[in-house]
DNA sequence: ACACTTTCATAGTGGTCAATACAGAATAGC
DNA sequence: GCTATTCTGTATTGACCACTATGAAAGTGT
């Protein structure tokens, strides 16, 4: 998982991947079918499932809660001491060939059913009063996700931890003060 | 330039540039050295040059409209109608191979070089007074240019102009209004 | 102890990569 | 008209890609 996340999916090979495991091709193949399977494999592995990253939204105290907390995550993440910098799901298939066009579109459909997640969070809280009627969920999910992603190209291009934080305090900005 | 802001540097093969431009392997090697130099230029051609961009962001009214008018060209350059979907610099190389790391860490430093002009920008106006003195120039930059790349990427995954433009829109809340 | 199944690594498969050697065409100089 | 020189396209280079066929080694049941 390591690899796919530290060099992005192509750039990858089975002979990289059948090193650092310390297995042969034929073993691979056999366990996980073929390189893009092991690749789902590593993407489920490292979100915990899509389902349980929409759980996590829906169940958040409020939508302002939800957007902190994924940010927050993505941050801490993207500059973990033990792990590659950046995320594995923002950044690991970007541009492709288009023999792997299908790959990044499986996570681009990731990366959307997450987000469509957190706008639902935000309409919810819209609905019930907790957030202003006027309050733009299109917006807001869009903003945090186009952040999360923005987060992991600066972690791989060398920011450090307390600059992403930063960042997403500057990303809630927009968000009414509590009270 | 079109199949680099495309697919990418690694995705794109000399074979489809020359099979593009109508020009043999051996014409493209002597007018542009490698494959490495052509993907540099085209990176120039594509910005009109680094000194280009951070003069408009030195020359502008307010740090704040620099960060807007940055933000809102990021958005439009998405989402041309007769160009790819996303940007160049923001996308042709988040992950590499180790081969191409050297070209990466080059779009790295244009993209902090960039970075760092609008920093400078939004101090300048906190020394002026025309932002507030707690204004925090290092998070407000980082976060334009977080937003900046994941825009990038959400056009790639398909989202629409109005889209990002509204982005843009949640990017700017965070700064003090205007009057 | 022996036949049989399963496991796994070596050694390749065809294909594509960036980059170039070489041969033929076109142009220039006289 | 003829040689010399500069281009340009084809074919090739060695390296690496995802993936697999084959044969050796290790168990396993009796």
């Amino acid at each position: 998982m390591r690899l796919f996340w530290r060099h992005g999916y192509e750039a990858t090979s089975i002979a990289d991947l059948t090193r650092t495991m310390g297995i042969s091709p034929p073993s691979l193949y056999t366990a996980f079918g073929d390189k893009r399977s092991l690749f789902r494999e590593a993407v489920h592995r490292y979100l915990g499932g899509v389902a349980a990253v929409v759980q996590t939204i829906d169940r958040a105290e409020t939508a302002r809660d939800a957007a902190r907390d994924l940010l927050t995550a993505a941050a801490l993440g993207d500059t973990g001491e033990d792990t590659p910098p950046g995320c594995l799901l923002a950044s690991s298939i970007v541009s492709s060939s288009e023999s792997a066009e299908d790959v990044r579109e499986e996570l681009a459909a990731i990366r959307r059913a997450i987000e469509a997640a957190l706008k639902e969070r935000i309409e919810r809280d819209v609905r019930a009063g907790v957030l202003p009627a006027d309050f733009d969920a299109d917006m807001m999910a869009g903003l945090v996700f186009a952040v999360v992603q923005g987060m992991s190209t600066q972690a791989k291009d060398g920011a450090c931890r307390d600059k992403l934080l930063k960042i997403v305090d500057g990303a809630m900005l927009g968000w009414p003060t509590q009270q």
